[in-house]
RNA sequence: GGGCGCGUAGCUCAGCGGGAGAGCACUACCUUGACACGGUAGGGGUCACAGGUUCGAUCCCUGUCGCGCCCA
């Protein structure tokens, strides 16, 4: 079974991956007695690629998945894709513009045959590169949120909400893309700093020749559909205005001075213009004074004047028909550089001020956005959210970290009616049909609808169904029941609802989590997750987001292929601290593939060694002090490792299984071991330390196999733990009791301490590596002594020694001396180190300890301190003067000796 | 403007009331039969700053400065 000199990943692991994944091993069981373990894949788009931010929280994901299933319980890690809607679109209709066709030309069910059919042939790409990553998902249970299934559920959902009032349709202003020619919901608009200019206009006062009231705006294209001016009742000059009439240039009507507080005195003139078509706030006044809200722009955000031609008229030197009438069909940007280019002609321009601010723009188009006023499907979140609240607020559901509940309530406790309709063909179509004289009907099929439609009117009529599609985030909000079956009863519903973590980023905490919440409990009447943990964000080795106009994106594909998936996964792991966002580059894989091949290269030891599966080993057993001692520290791992992704601490879990593999099972219990396994080691001994070699190495591969289940897996298999593929499905290692654990952590610790001041001495005293010396003990007590003995042969090894013995005499000249407990080590070095570097050395251990003990001595003389600091803290300060002050005097004696 | 988070060794971060830590990087030595993607040792920090609480503060409180994010 040799293994080969270095781990290989790319030929490894997709043979691993394919023997779980045949072997049925990711599958949850519904007929389990086990308690289940769900989490639900947040579900990637199907135009998706794996990127780091996938590599991230799916690391995350599957780390606690294949821990959990360990563990023994049912778990259900649940896959599956979103339609995404405005993505999948503009996919599919870039690729149609190659061909040169439009798709509408092609038509809405042509066009959607074609989305199918792209699906069918790409959409596959992120579920293969999940593979990649070695994500234990339950692949035959994977979902797509335009299945059949959970179409039925949407239809479901808007049929009871409808039902419920909780849907309802209603004419106000939305966030317009005039790119993608669709409402966008409030969620999907960004704010970008945009460098402009506020344009102070001239609006004459009605009446008053020669006077003007100077409006400020950033949005002079939008004039046209003034219909007020607003100054704040109290503004000191402007206040005396309000109650006459403006006459709105270029269109010549007369338009009211209202008094509204939504005039902001200390910004610009201290007076508005008011578009209630095409502004929110604006809006709102329009609302306050009743005024008429003529839209001046149309779907793609190009003026019309269809509902403003009627006002037209012409007034010398204020207004032009015949030049308004000329910027009909302009783009917005365009009419906006015409229209003022006409007020300064017309000396109605007072000044031009540079501005900047911040203006919203479509997520997904990346235009701005203009608001418009249209009939739109809404969802009351309000109501929706107010038992979401309250779930989080009782506890029922927990954010870890938990300040991003915070944010959560927040934007809960201010919801707005959420914008549910999408004007595109790709997605779930409203199941809503309207009669020829517009009444709806809303059913889960038209079959539905014309029954309604016949108990209304009688005769039949021709109903046609809304044009309209659903906003993406309204499937994706049932994924934690829909996925299951629901409306279906399925064993899966009652078995694997509600879950257990969701882990995500937060930046879709409003988009996804919210949204799950408030149609978890509304529908299912329990939250849909006990847990939401959020975790960072991932960004360049310099702290930088990714983005491809930064040119810094880093493809985690690539790293597989350079470095493998477990060098990959543990990196995400040790680096993913809570609320952090994780830095990560290339270097730093680079640095976690060491961990790897050090763990191969132990394994490689082992087999080298002769280190092979004692089936009926029992650490309870355990003789020698090695053995007991190694176990003992197994046994602190596997409790730290196991409390610390019990915490969702998955960098700790990383830091202790990097430090025990490392630090305590390759650096001091193989080093230990090499003696035991050397020819001529006792048979007895050597059979102890070659199965608990074994049994160690195997609580590692165990331990690790959450963040790196291919090397794991494969190390398992090649050593024969368990049948080929086992170890996704063995049990996670539990404390085993130890028999004088206590009294081999003393004997050990000692022994290491002795070699790691043996080694210190001679580095600092720049001994040859070469040179070999004896150890001589001063003053050590008989017990130290036996100890030393037993531990002959480490020592010798480790710490470069002929021989361990007792000093009874004087010091050999040329000696280097160190302190160890009541002992004193003598190195005897003559002609290899310079005495007067020695006794400087020791001064300086002297000077060291000297002033730790009177740090301590300067606490306790302190009767405060020693009065109300706790007893254990005042009795340890005491004890560790002692100590200082022992090891400053026999320093003292050691450098009394060479002088 | 409101809110959240962060400022600890050159870098990335852990610690968060009683002895300043890890990984990487750096320096020196070591090609010793698992591993140079290695071993051993070492240097390096007024724990952003200023007050306060406390017997005691990197840790708690207040303020200041700097950085980042979210919302308006």
């Amino acid at each position: 079974m040799t293994l080969d000199k270095t781990f290989a990943p790319t030929e490894i692991e997709p043979r691993l991956y394919e023997g779980w994944e045949a072997a049925g091993s990711f599958a949850a069981d519904p007929t389990s007695n086990a308690q289940p373990f769900t989490i639900m894949i947040p579900p990637p788009n199907v135009t998706g690629s794996l990127h780091m931010g996938h590599a991230l929280t799916f690391t995350v994901q599957d780390t606690l998945v294949r821990w959990r299933r360990m563990q023994g319980r049912d778990a259900l890690w649940q896959p599956g894709t979103d339609h995404a809607g405005i993505a999948t679109q503009m996919v599919v209709e870039r690729l149609l513009a190659a061909e040169k066709v439009d798709r509408r030309d092609l038509g809405r069910e042509k066009f959607i045959e074609r989305v199918w059919q792209w699906k069918a042939e790409s959409g596959g790409t992120i579920t293969r590169q999940l593979r990649r990553i070695g994500a234990s998902l339950d692949w035959p249970r994977e979902r797509f949120t335009m299945d059949d299934g959970l179409s039925e559920a949407v239809r479901q959902v808007f049929v009871t909400l409808y039902r419920q009032k909780l849907i309802y349709r209603d004419r106000r202003l939305v966030n317009w893309d005039p790119k993608l020619q669709t409402a966008i919901s409030d969620l999907e608009v960004e704010n970008r700093e945009v460098k402009s200019h506020l344009w102070h206009l001239r609006y004459p006062i009605l009446g008053e020749p020669g006077q003007f009231i100077v409006v400020a705006t950033t949005r002079p294209e939008t004039m046209l559909g003034d219909t007020a001016v607003a100054v704040h009742p109290d503004h000191p000059t402007l206040a005396r205005l309000i109650g006459k009439q403006a006459i709105l240039p270029l269109v010549g009507r007369a338009i009211p001075i209202v008094a509204d507080t939504y005039a902001d005195p200390e910004k610009g003139t201290g007076a508005v213009k008011i578009t209630p078509a095409h502004d929110f706030n604006d809006f709102e006044v329009g609302r306050r004074h009743d005024l008429p809200m003529p839209s001046v722009l149309d779907r793609q955000a190009r003026i019309t004047l269809a509902e403003i031609e009627g006002d037209l008229m012409a007034i010398d030197g204020v207004a032009d028909p015949e030049f308004v009438r000329s910027l009909d069909g302009q783009d917005r940007f365009a009419a906006r550089k015409a229209i003022v280019v006409e007020l300064e002609r017309l000396e109605l321009v007072e000044t031009i001020e540079p501005h900047t601010h911040q203006v919203p723009h479509g997520d997904r188009g990346g235009v701005p956005v203009e608001p418009l006023l249209t009939t739109q499907w809404y969802c009351d979140a309000a109501t929706l959210a107010k038992p979401a609240i309250e779930a989080v607020e009782s506890g029922r559901t927990v954010f870890v970290p938990k300040q991003w509940e915070n944010t959560f309530f927040a934007w809960m406790r201010d919801i707005q009616p959420w914008c549910i309709s999408r004007q595109l063909w790709w997605g779930h179509r409203i199941p809503a049909w309207y009669a020829p004289d517009g009444t709806v009907f809303v059913a889960h099929d038209e079959a539905g609808a014309l029954e309604q439609a016949r108990a209304q009117f009688g005769p039949d009529v021709v109903l046609t169904q809304d044009e309209d599609v659903l906003d993406t985030w309204f499937s994706s909000g049932l994924w934690p029941f829909s996925t299951l079956g629901w409306p279906k009863q399925t064993p899966e519903v009652a078995r694997y609802y509600p879950g257990d973590v969701l882990v995500t980023g937060f930046d879709i905490i409003f988009f996804w989590v919210a949204r799950m919440m408030m149609l978890g409990i509304h529908f299912m009447g329990e939250v849909p997750f006990r847990t939401v943990y959020i975790h960072g964000l991932v960004r360049d080795e310099r702290g930088q987001k990714m983005s491809k106009s930064k040119g810094n994106v880093i493809d985690p594909l690539e790293l597989i292929d350079t470095y493998g998936a477990d060098a990959l996964r543990f990196t995400i792991c040790a680096l993913t601290g809570p609320g952090r966002d994780v830095k990560l580059g290339a270097a730093r894989v680079q640095d976690y593939r060491s961990f790897v091949t050090k763990l191969w290269n132990a394994a490689r030891f082992a087999e080298m060694n002769d280190v092979r599966v004692a089936p009926d080993f029992d650490p309870a057993k355990a003789s020698l002090p090695l053995t007991r001692w190694i176990l003992d520290a197994a046994n602190t791992a596997i409790a730290e490792a196991t409390a610390a992704l019990e915490a969702y601490r998955i960098d700790e879990y990383a830091a202790t299984l990097y430090r025990f593999t490392w630090n305590t099972y390759c650096d001091w219990f193989l080093e230990f071991a090499k003696p035991a396994l050397a020819p001529g080691a006792p048979v007895e001994a050597t059979a102890e330390v070659r199965a608990t070699a074994a049994h160690v190495l195997g609580l590692i591969l165990r331990l690790l196999h959450p963040s790196m289940p291919f090397v794991t897996e494969e190390l398992w298999d090649r050593f024969g733990y368990g049948p080929t593929g086992s170890l996704i499905r063995t049990s996670w290692p539990v404390a085993e009791a130890v028999p004088d654990a206590a009294a081999a952590r003393e004997e050990l610790d000692w022994v290491v301490r002795l070699i790691g001041t043996v080694r210190s001495v001679r580095t600092e005293m720049n001994v040859p590596a070469g040179t070999t010396t004896p150890i001589l003990l001063r003053d050590a007590t008989p017990a130290t002594l036996e100890r030393a003995e037993r531990w002959i042969e480490a020592i010798r090894r480790l710490a470069r020694a002929t021989a361990v013995r007792a000093l009874t005499d004087a010091l050999p000249p040329g000696s280097a001396q160190a302190v160890l407990d009541e002992a004193t080590v003598v190195l005897p070095l003559a002609g290899v180190i310079d005495l007067a570097a020695e006794r400087v050395r020791l001064g300086k251990e002297r000077d060291k300890a000297a002033a730790e003990a009177q740090k301590m001595a300067k606490k306790l003389e302190n009767a405060d301190f020693v009065r109300r600091a706790p007893e254990e803290v005042v009795a340890e300060n005491r004890e560790r003067l002692g100590a200082f002050e022992a090891e400053v005097a026999r320093l003292a004696a050691a450098l009394q000796r060479i002088t």
